[in-house]
DNA sequence: ACTGATTATCGTCAGGCAGACGACTATGAT
DNA sequence: ATCATAGTCGTCTGCCTGACGATAATCAGT
């Protein structure tokens, strides 16, 4: 078997952002509108090419930072107001699933508090934020958004999919679901994450002893605050803690 | 931001193989020696190539046949004695991964029952069963197989050390550990696996409870065997259920 | 045939954690 | 003042796990 890789058939290579945040209790995705053709005028996830000596990792953050202004969060950095969770996905490879040429696309989720913009700015065309539900509900029968009148461009509803199960999963054994928050945030308003993105309501007396109980998951900062109505609620950061164990339980169906 | 495939730089994509099994209590991997530069004469992965109009899983599971005669376990063929296990790992695609020109490898990982013949056949110069912990142990400082000398090749060691972690996180809260036994095989011969790929011992008594009590995880055949000495054994087969609820726990440190 | 080693399987018990839910607190709105 | 809203602290019950005792059924020797 020959080992020379210029011998062997050339290869586009893209990445493909799932960029989630939660707005108005609801779990959204970043949809851009494509200007050319294939799928001229589809909605699609923002993405490009990986440029010839990049890192495919630096390739999406350069993709978040284009499209969103969002940073990557740097464990090692002080914590940013704009920083978010970036990590591989799964990479997508079907022969035909560019109908121009051979494109591999990796892949990759980013997890987003809620922005103050909400129409990301950047030199997209268009771009919006849109509930999850709206961007997979292929047949339209229900509660579809008027302007999303047809599927998601290329393969990008099963690669949101993939995305949307992966949060759900991870969210539940780590403490991912911090960076939808930010970075100070209430025990409620990590309650109302969770249940945006696992679409159920959640005790919020066993679900605070839960996280307040977990060491290192939550720092107080010692401040409160009344923005949700109410009595106020302690403030809290995003504590060392990255694996909760045992973890959060996703209640049945 | 122009949006032609064909303006950007060519990568070549190859599926890299973490195969996986447990041979002798001991979590192994498939190593290949390479047979020309770069990194000549050293061990690393199996992979190649993918081709020019072959879908990436396709690649993985013809590369896998290739090395080891596995099949592929397809959930609606009947299940067959030398099927394995193959899912997507994750990419790696660092501009200087491989010297001679830019490839972006498609990792994916293979876990296998034991198979009889100890060296895999195949076109390959020559291929070895090898504990995972000799190949991860870059220093040699500890119990290094003596003809192991060196590193794997490329960045083999990080692919590796990534699907290892994968597969033992798995096992946790799937019947993925079934994958590793033959068809029929019993409760101590799956808790060996689970005592292989995490290298801690587990109670046979509370892993039976587990196991057993598990709804859909094991169908008894009704058939026993002695093959493992002491009282004889019921054999079972792998049920149903992929998810395991609540996880099996792994013993700390 | 007996003995010991080995493995499988069943049972018991205490501690921890989750789900269900009651009770109380502190704010803003009317 | 009263109500609605949200946050926080407790209690109780049932399930699951970890630790471990006990018994069962085989094989290798003697």
């Amino acid at each position: 078997m020959p080992y020379d890789p210029a011998a062997f058939p050339p290869f586009a290579v893209t990445v493909d952002l799932v960029v989630l945040t939660v707005r108005r209790h609801a779990l959204c995705a970043l949809a851009v509108r494509r200007g050319e053709p294939p799928f001229q005028g589809r909605w699609a996830l923002p993405g490009g090419f990986v440029r010839a000596d990049e890192d495919l990792t630096a390739a999406a953050a350069r993709e978040l930072a284009e499209e969103t202004g969002l940073l990557v969060h740097d464990p090692a950095a002080p914590a940013s107001p704009n920083a978010a969770h970036l990590e591989q996905l799964a990479t997508y490879g079907d022969p035909k699933r560019d109908p121009r040429m051979r494109v591999v696309s990796v892949a990759h989720l980013a997890l987003a508090p809620d922005l103050p913009a909400p129409r990301p700015g950047g030199d997209a065309h268009s771009a919006r934020w849109a509930p999850v539900e709206s961007l997979l509900d292929q047949d339209g029968s229900f509660g579809r958004d008027a302007d999303l009148a047809a599927p998601l461009a290329f393969d990008h509803a099963r690669i949101l999919a993939d995305g949307v199960e992966r949060a759900r999963s991870k969210i539940e054994y780590s403490s991912l679901a911090t960076a939808f928050c930010p970075q100070e945030f209430t025990v409620g308003e990590l309650r109302r994450v969770y249940e945006a993105v696992w679409g159920v309501a959640l005790d919020p007396r066993n679900f605070h002893r839960k996280v307040t109980g977990t060491p290192g998951f939550l720092v107080p900062t010692g401040g409160t605050t009344t923005r949700q109505g109410g009595r106020p609620a302690q403030l809290f950061r995003a504590g060392g803690a990255t694996l909760l164990n045992p973890p959060m339980l996703r209640p049945e169906v």
